[in-house]
RNA sequence: CGGGGUGUGGCCCAGUUGGUAGGGCGCUACGUUCGGGACGUAGAGGUCGUCGGUUCGAGUCCGACCACCCCGACCA
């Protein structure tokens, strides 16, 4: 491809309004073309990135024995609201009407309609185990979109989907599917760790992020240096400390004039917050929930929305708290009646609690369960943070903020069995497939390697993933000598399989280079009047600091053995 | 949806107490330059986000709306 003829301009001023440098690089580049929030337009040279990088997938999928297929992003609203997803997504799925006045909406995942593809074509647990996946475009009205590609509303997605008779062959497909995900990212250059994580709205059991640490990414991870435990936060546990157990006291009330937080109580008597148990209100679909958990701790909502089995959770609003009968600061679940309660698992770490009296200004010194109060619910829903201790190995573990780069998911039956996706077994019994499902964001990927790899100058592309392989500059190119042997280079490597991005217009030289560092292609030649003296043409690495100059004869040759290393 | 911010040629921005819009980049032409974003000269290019109001007169003041960006709840 010759610059000149290119479409898309790198420009020379800043892009406005951006805060990542993926974002900021490929609109320099002219890579990219915002037409609404979280919508854009891919130019040819984002789409040769994302092409390659959609190829890898396609390869590494099928070598796990994938079948790729293309399904309808157009699909009866009735479909989703059969899964109960149609409610589940909410604003967040883009729906229409055509012209009979029939609802559809733009799928933004294909869980339901290829359940029930399969569920038409499996006859037979003969038929199974199958893996089936495409690349294709998926809707998803972003609440927020942000960070250029990293987040929008429109998006490239390999969605993948096993179908298994049982839960030994789920594992089977569901390690072939975290293999082809290993080797798909190391084609791309990317350092992605597997992270424990939560299975969010997608639904299911187990469930494994693939993650790029990145400052920019919107997920935090926590990681243990040692054992080498990593979790989404969503999901991290750790070692909750024990406070010494002592005797049961007698419940005593004390009063505690103008105190509303844990810190104030603790203060004001004198107690680690460990010693205290704090109450946290929320609204659970509609239903007032108090919280209970140990004051040195904090509430992951993530846990408690699936402790309670919730769809939707929010803090309360003081007025709910009010209407609830509740009083705020001085709250615990010792002598509520008609509220559900869900405690985390740390009350039982402690005993002679400081709590809320449930009476303005008062609290209670000497709390313990189950003597004083009993939770409807008690599970783990601590937030772990930086410098709690590792469950597995009583390190200190680290948080890490990352790039959420792939997601594998074990769905079970959930929706098979909304659906009807059966199959016989051996034995003529009726069973419900169990599924799997699997996704990269393909636009997130090329923007998260480009997070990961860039410098003061522009984007360092590793070749598998670069729109071109070669930028092929030619300097004074209205010399004659120059204009000709740089053609002729620029076929001679294009004819041998080379990609290259030559550069023939009639530019400075500055330009020029700038342009090259930019786009960041792995290696970048210069025929120039200087070179041409010593008939030599000048070949550099991106990232190297010294260019090497190779025989103009021989310069393919170099090129395709530097490619190759 | 709550909080903050911004809308002025293709891009980045300036625009005084209201007086009818300007710079840089880019673009076109010519000339001079020619290994790290050269220079000169001459040009082209704007419903100032939209609608309404105040005023003799609005980019500027008032109101409403829209769009986009950023911070929080969702996800590849």
């Amino acid at each position: 491809m010759r610059v000149s003829k290119l479409f898309g301009k790198t420009v020379r001023e800043e892009p406005g309004g951006t805060e990542l440098e993926s974002h900021r690089l490929m609109l320099k580049a002219g890579m990219i073309h915002q037409s609404a929030s979280g919508i854009y337009s891919y130019l040819p040279l984002a789409w040769r990135s994302l092409r390659k990088i959609e190829q890898i997938i396609r390869e590494e999928i099928d070598a796990v024995g994938g079948q790729e297929v293309r399904l309808s992003v157009l699909q009866p609203r009735e479909l989703w609201e059969r899964s109960g997803r149609d409610a589940e997504f909410g604003p967040g799925l883009f729906r229409l009407r055509d012209r009979r006045d029939r609802e559809l909406v733009m799928a933004p995942t294909h869980e339901e309609l290829l359940t029930t593809i399969v569920n038409a074509n499996v006859n037979s647990y003969r038929d199974l185990p199958l893996i089936i996946y495409q690349i294709q475009t998926k809707f998803r009205d972003e609440q927020r979109p942000r960070g250029g590609l990293l987040r929008v509303r429109e998006f490239d997605m390999k969605d993948a989907y096993s179908f298994d008779t049982d839960e030994e062959s789920l594992d089977n497909s569901y390690q072939a599917m975290v293999q082809a995900y290993k080797n798909i990212y190391a084609r791309c250059g990317l350092p992605a760790i597997m992270v424990e994580a939560d299975s969010g709205a997608i639904g299911g059991k187990d469930s494994q992020e693939f993650i790029l640490l990145a400052d920019p990414g919107e997920d935090t991870v926590v990681m243990c240096p040692s054992c080498g435990y990593a979790a989404n936060l969503e999901k991290a546990v750790f070692k909750k400390s024990t406070t010494e157990l002592e005797a049961a006291k007698d419940l005593e009330e004390v009063h505690t004039p103008g105190v509303k937080t844990i810190a104030d109580l603790a203060g004001f008597l004198d107690v680690p917050t460990g010693k205290t148990l704090k109450a946290v209100f929320y609204m659970a679909d509609g239903e007032v929930v108090v919280v209970a958990i140990r004051g040195d701790l904090e509430v992951n909502e993530i846990k408690l929305t699936n402790a309670l089995g919730a769809r939707e959770l929010r803090l309360a609003t003081p007025e709910e708290v009010r209407d609830a009968g509740l009083v705020a600061g001085s709250a615990s679940p010792v002598g509520l009646e008609g509220i559900k309660t869900v405690a985390d698992d740390s009350i039982n770490l402690g005993s002679n609690f400081v709590v809320g009296a449930n009476r303005k200004e008062y609290h209670l010194r000497n709390a313990n369960h189950p003597r004083d109060f009993q939770p409807d619910v008690i599970t783990d829903i601590a937030l772990a943070q930086e410098g709690d201790t590792c469950l597995k190995c009583d390190a200190s573990l680290e948080t890490r903020r990352g790039i959420e780069v792939g997601h594998v998911f074990k769905l079970g039956t959930r929706y098979s069995e909304v659906l009807g996706a059966y199959f016989p077994s051996a034995d003529g019994e009726q069973h419900p497939i169990i599924m799997g499902c699997y996704g990269i964001g393909v636009g997130r990927l090329l923007a998260a390697a480009i997070e990961q790899h860039h410098d003061e100058k522009g984007m360092v592309f590793a070749s598998p993933i670069a729109p071109y392989q070669v930028s092929l500059i030619g300097m004074n190119v209205e010399q004659q000598a120059v204009s000709e042997t740089a053609e002729k280079l620029y076929k001679e490597l294009t004819s041998k399989g080379v990609e290259v991005l030559y550069d023939d217009r009639e530019e400075s030289a500055g330009v020029k280079f700038n342009d090259a560092d930019l786009l960041g292609l792995p290696l970048r030649l210069v025929v120039s009047p200087r070179n041409l003296k010593q008939n030599a043409v000048e070949i550099k690495g991106r990232t190297d600091s010294q260019a090497e100059m190779v025989p103009l004869e021989s310069t393919a040759a170099r090129v395709k053995e530097l490619l190759s290393g």
